[in-house]
DNA sequence: AGCTGTTTGCTGACGTGTCAATAAGGTATC
DNA sequence: GATACCTTATTGACACGTCAGCAAACAGCT
């Protein structure tokens, strides 16, 4: 094995942002959509598809491929949904292992009233602090990257490719190794990720 | 109350782009820190200030405030990872309230073993992908939509300064650990502007 | 028909994060 | 030194997501 290929400066700077963007985006939008609707992102998440499908209703199976779940999470959150309202759960005529899910009008109300605040957020914390072509670059970058992170088996891909990437950087900026003994793994680990926090 | 100011069909895509990309980022990194060496991202995220830290010891309160962390997740957090042998509790001798949070040489070695296949991983789904100019137009948008997302966790992260630091990384860490993922909610990003048509 | 394998959905157990409450040590003020 | 208040850390209850396992229903085949 040879040495790990650290992070150089430039590089752990842009990881920490990204790396945080997430959580950051994440903790935003729930406290704002449950403080405007009394709703998770999770309950959210599954209005959304139902609210926009033919009779305001789907199949288990198809909600389920639609937001990437699993069958068991979407029971789950189906299950207290139900039990507070929001939707019902019917059985399907043509295939007995089916379930529908079907927004119930408070579910309805509920969504129609949270999306407005909703899309506000979004606005105010993102795009708002963007241009026409930030949004149009940062649309590539995060497809380019999603692409690359959807494709669980990536493994051995590059090879071929043109990985055009670069080093242009040294690196070797560890330092702070000095400090704890021998290892410099210290700040290798330091250096992959500081905010490796989920 | 206006009319909602719906997202473009352009916006649109990118928030979807945008949105779906912290949980697929962080799918991959847990899987493959889980496989590599058998942590958790929460794990790792606290093996890795504790082992830049001089003696490999920290406070709890200051591990927290540097991952942006709650009492008690922590709290909760640092008995299982002691259970495990990770790390150690010891008193505060200065304050008979504090606690100090110790890496075990297991603890040490463990994430001396993870870091170079942690790195490896960041850089074959991240930065395999972009080119010198792409990392540096994706730290700009990361840092300033970062920026009014709010820290996640840390009141005094790169902004204020704090940061010890020593030598060329360091800055303080952004926390970021706030809430687990929760609800891709890949559909929200529709949402944010489907329901709107209506 | 029977056999086999897959799909669909549910459940219980478990790990983790959040919240409220608790306790105890510190700090300021009178 | 007694009072009130803040800080620090822990705990238990609860909600959520993941996992393994299950059962019923479908589909394909002989």
């Amino acid at each position: 094995m040879s040495e790990p290929r650290w992070l150089t400066d430039t590089e752990q700077r842009m990881w920490r942002a990204l790396h945080s963007l997430g959580p950051s985006l994440e903790r935003v939008l729930e406290q704002s959509l449950d403080a405007d609707a009394g709703l998770s992102g999770a309950d959210f998440a599954v209005l959304v598809p139902l609210s926009e499908a033919p009779e305001r209703q789907l199949r288990a199976r198809d909600l389920g491929l639609t937001m990437g779940w699993d069958r068991s999470r979407l029971s789950h959150q189906i299950r207290r949904m139900e039990q507070r309202g929001l939707l019902v759960r019917t059985n399907c005529p043509t295939d007995a292992r089916g379930t529908f899910i079907e927004l119930t009008p408070l579910g309805w109300q509920t969504i129609e009233a949270a999306a407005p605040a909703h899309v506000e957020t979004v606005r105010r914390y993102v795009f708002d602090a963007l241009t026409a072509d930030e949004v149009l670059t940062l649309t590539a970058l995060a497809e380019k990257l999603g692409e690359r992170l959807g494709k669980p088996g990536l493994e051995l891909c590059d090879g071929t490719g043109d990985s055009q990437a670069d080093d242009a950087q040294a690196e070797g900026a560890q330092g702070d190794g000095a400090q704890a003994e021998g290892g410099d793994c210290a700040g290798s680990a330091a250096a992959v990720d500081t905010a490796a926090s989920r």
